[in-house]
DNA sequence: CACGTGACATACC
DNA sequence: GGGTATGCCACGT
């Protein structure tokens, strides 16, 4: 179990992600005012609910965190796909769809 | 208390 | 690009 606190900030800054952008787990644990706790988001993201973002996770290298093949990594894959973001070999690139707002002004919206 | 593990990240080779 | 090492935190053994 993860603190309803921690789940409720997750909620909160994956519902920021614009459609057509991704995030990676450790800028979210970041901009959830939780620094070094990327590890984390994955627990959180099992507990979280269905109607989240969380098809725009992803990890920091762009690839999907599911074995490929398996159906979240495909219902990941589609999800993605069908808000423009394109997925080659399992993998975004980062460089053009990660959403990367300032950190400090985001925390300080946030109030963390 | 010491490890091992996990929807992870970064640095270095 | 892959492979290893270390840091990170919560949990279970």
């Amino acid at each position: 179990m993860v603190n309803k606190a921690v789940i409720l900030r997750v909620e909160k800054t994956l519902s920021l992600v614009p459609e057509g952008y991704v995030i990676s787990y450790g800028y979210l644990a970041d901009l959830s005012g939780l620094p070094g706790r990327a590890r984390m988001m994955g627990k959180c993201l099992q507990e979280i609910e269905v109607d989240c973002n969380w098809h725009r996770v992803l990890r920091a290298d762009g690839k999907i965190a599911f074995p490929v093949g398996s159906a979240r990594a495909d219902e990941q894959r589609i999800r993605l796909v069908s808000e423009g973001v394109n997925v080659k070999n399992g993998r975004v690139n980062m460089k053009k769809f990660a959403w990367s707002p300032d950190l400090h002004t985001i925390l300080f919206e946030l109030k963390y």
